[in-house]
DNA sequence: ACAAAAGTGTTAAGAATACACCCATGT
DNA sequence: ACATGGGTGTATTCTTAACACTTTTGT
């Protein structure tokens, strides 16, 4: 008997901070099934293509969010899911990534792709909203033991700055003094001279990173 | 054009405990490629078939492991690989199970499936080597945050043998008096009335975990 | 002068670490 | 009686959590 292997696909969870809220990339399908509905951007792989290289075609695509975009992007989990695909049983490998500043572009495949809130998030087709939670969930452990929250951030910031970005991922406030504290004892970002003035109040100093890339913790954070 | 899936397979990396010593499930291979090499029990997804039925069924007939002879398993991580298969590139859905006492059977498809050292690993085929030693990481990581432990324990234990269990997955030794007074704070498990006598010493209390399923603790351990 | 956000320190409670001896048993 | 592993407590250091006022700026 000839092997026929699973339909394969990819989604992605892409996030960012917009106005200081988490939201998450979503495109409108132009096609059944769900035509119409938000969706996580995803696509059939096809053979010959890795993963990796699926998701930055379809994301390139059907969102117009280019690869240097993402600042930071790890596999998610593959999820057993009920097909797109009429022929039923799918397999559909999915991504997480972290951006700032990404503007969607319109495009011919997909409709109105957008950043949407995720407290608050619309209808979406499928089981996406489960697969969106479930990043979340990851996102959120994942900046208490990595560093991993540079990839939200401009590479110049403010310590406030830095807290709402937590804040927005944990959905919940932090002491500010504490986080202070805690936070630059870890030896994870430098202070330099800059300040940013932004209003009637005091000028907040700039800090940067001093890895741009995913470090984990000694301590964990939170 | 028509849709041509890649390749499709379903590898798995299941621990236990031999002789206080953190081992992995290997077969060894009866086809090429690598015939004669030890490998994870892996194999073909097809249509139809979800990647969790598709492990069960692979271990079943590979290994003579059977679903309850895992007391955990969970998805690893997808690995887009390079292929067992002539057709080329392959994505390779990898599980990671545990379990006690588990007797690898025989059987006509794989030669002498046992469980092999971690530490003091034997040659692997493919990447199966970093394969297990992600999995190792993941378990380490694992069990400092759940009750995972539990998995590779019998029902009744002395806090000698968890302890010993944790220094096999941590590959280092723990302080006894430290590991018992964290441990017991954790409110996972419940001391029995039992005891278990083996030699010439003081009887140990045999204790049980008040969950036989995982949980997340609330003070991370270690 | 006032409004707005930036910045800063202390105390108390809880957790982690380091460390050494007595206990119960089988032979 | 001795060898073997089981079992226990304290002191110190570090980490966390709670909490309020002064500083700098723009208008």
């Amino acid at each position: 008997m000839p092997y026929i292997a699973p339909v394969l696909t990819v989604d992605s969870v892409i996030f960012q901070l917009v106005d200081n809220e988490l939201c998450v990339l979503l495109v409108r399908r132009s096609h059944a099934p769900f035509k119409g509905h938000l969706a996580l951007p995803g696509g059939y792989n096809a053979q010959g293509e890795t993963t990796s290289e699926c998701m930055e075609r379809i994301l390139h695509t059907k969102a117009g969010v280019m690869p240097n975009d993402l600042r930071l992007i790890e596999q998610l989990y593959t999820f057993d899911t009920i097909a797109r695909d009429p022929r039923g049983h799918a397999v559909s490998v999915t991504y997480m990534g972290l951006g700032k500043d990404i503007i969607p572009t319109e495009n011919t495949r997909t409709e109105s792709p957008g950043f949407y809130p995720v407290t608050a998030l619309p209808d979406v087709a499928y089981d996406h909203a489960d697969i969106i939670g479930y990043a979340h969930q990851r996102l959120a452990a994942k900046i208490t033991y990595t560093n991993a929250i540079y990839a939200m951030l401009d590479t110049y910031f403010t310590l406030t700055q830095l807290q709402i970005a937590y804040e927005a991922v944990f959905g919940k406030e932090l002491d500010k003094r504490n986080f202070r504290k805690k936070f630059l004892s870890l030896d994870l970002v430098r202070a330099t001279e800059e300040y940013r003035r932004d209003g009637a109040h005091r000028p907040a100093r700039l800090y940067t990173f001093k890895q741009q890339k995913l470090q984990t913790l000694l301590r964990s954070f939170d």
